[in-house]
RNA sequence: GCGAGAUUAGCUCAGUUGGUUAGAGCGUCCGGUUGUGGUCCGGAAGGUCAUGGGUUCAAGCCCCAUAUCUCGCC
């Protein structure tokens, strides 16, 4: 359940009840997806603030399938993370894997990237598998096009969306039933950049009445300035006791224009891919690229007022030298440090928006 | 001392029977990455082809000398 506690100037405050626990919003989530973040413990993860994790339907439906994971006790006995997961659908994989899937009305055939078994998720089976991994938050199977698709395949993305939104919520009461704590269920608005597309998929989602609407389909090849239009457009006509989340979304800068505009969750692998590629993110709000020469005398704290004890300890020439020299401990520390940069942002909004409360 | 082999980008090396502007990997520098098929992708800079002669319309490539290195034999 979602309490709105305020609305002020940097966004919108609040709290939201799940069975494994409160999550503070506006919140970023940690992207595991399938269970686990590259070369970082939960334990780690948790010292960073994070409040929920990401885990990905098709991924874990691949590997190692929901029957092991249901056996296991559900997800978070599986992976051993008592806070509250929410499950993406798999509908990003329908962007993400694009060439090496077929779309049809029905849903979408896949062929593993493990070993080209040939894989169909559509509304029943994605609800089917998100209710065996036992999440806290489960998400629509949604058509994600590319923002800059033309009209005619966008408008056809969004028919499809809402036709099988209608049939995800339909199977998902379906699968509640008896259930102590069913999940949340959240459906996605799509519609590219077309605001009139965009307002219809809203409308009839909120229609259909879904636990939290999602604005898919962006942070997928459009302009900073092209996304904000399409939040502005699309949050007004959310309703104000329901949680609106941006998927996809993670530089800093984004995060606090989004949370102004309206959004109180997001997700995103951006920050760890920057950081296995050697890209670090700093508390004042720069960036630097440590694999440079520059940093190779750099005998300084990566981070003083890093969230990341690590990055405090540690010197920006030792960091240097382990990305160089491909040793694991290089990774971890990039990736401890931007993903606390990350949830520091989000931590810093809120502490920001208690002042005005 | 004798013999064989080597010498091309910062490093390790390709380079066809001699034929436009000499290539690659790594390294350097600059970009990119957004609901994870990503130790990834794109671009740039960087060379008197050991030195000096010669043959040829044309030499990194063929010939001679010199230097340096490696290996082997006295």
């Amino acid at each position: 359940m979602f309490t709105l506690t305020g609305t002020t100037s940097p966004g919108r405050r609040g709290v939201l009840s799940t069975p494994h626990g409160e999550i503070q919003t506006p919140f970023f989530m940690p992207v595991g997806t399938a269970g686990a973040m590259r070369g970082i413990t939960h334990e780690d993860l948790l010292s960073l603030g994070a409040q929920i994790l990401l885990c990905n339907t098709y991924h874990m439906h691949l590997q190692p399938g929901e029957e092991i994971v249901r056996e296991a006790g559900g997800l978070h006995e599986f992976i051993h993370w008592s806070k509250p997961i929410l499950t993406d659908s798999g509908g990003y994989q329908v962007f993400s894997l694009r060439g090496s899937n077929s779309i049809e009305d029905h849903g979408v055939h896949f062929r593993s990237h493990i070993n080209g078994d040939p894989l169909f998720l559509g509304p029943e089976s994605a609800i089917r598998i998100q209710h065996a991994l036992g999440a806290d938050i489960i998400m629509c199977f949604d058509h994600c096009p590319p923002s800059t698709a033309a009209r005619a395949e966008i408008e056809q993305a969004v028919d499809r969306t809402l036709r099988w939104a209608q049939e995800c919520k339909t199977w998902h009461r379906e699968y509640s039933t008896g259930k102590e704590n069913p999940p949340m269920l959240f459906g996605i608005v799509q519609g590219g950049l077309e605001p009139d597309l965009r307002k219809k998929c809203a409308e009839e989602l909120i229609a259909m009445d879904f636990d939290g609407y999602a604005i898919g389909g962006l942070a997928v090849g459009e302009s900073p300035q092209e996304m904000y239009d399409v939040v502005d457009a699309v949050c007004p006509l959310l309703p104000e006791e329901k949680l609106r989340y941006l998927m996809g979304v993670g530089v800093a800068d984004q995060l606090k224009k989004c949370v102004a505009k309206g959004v109180d969750m997001f997700d995103c692998v951006l920050p760890m891919r920057l950081a296995r590629h050697g890209h670090i993110l700093l508390a004042d709000g720069t960036d630097i690229r440590i694999r440079n020469t520059e940093y190779k005398s750099a005998h300084i704290p990566i981070d003083p007022l890093s969230p990341s004890a690590l990055s405090r300890t540690h010197t920006r020439s030792y960091l240097h030298h382990l990305v160089r020299a491909n040793e694991r401990l290089g990774e971890t520390i990039a990736c401890m440090q931007n993903m606390g940069i990350t949830l520091q942002t989000m931590q810093r909004m809120r502490a920001a928006m208690d002042e005005e409360i």
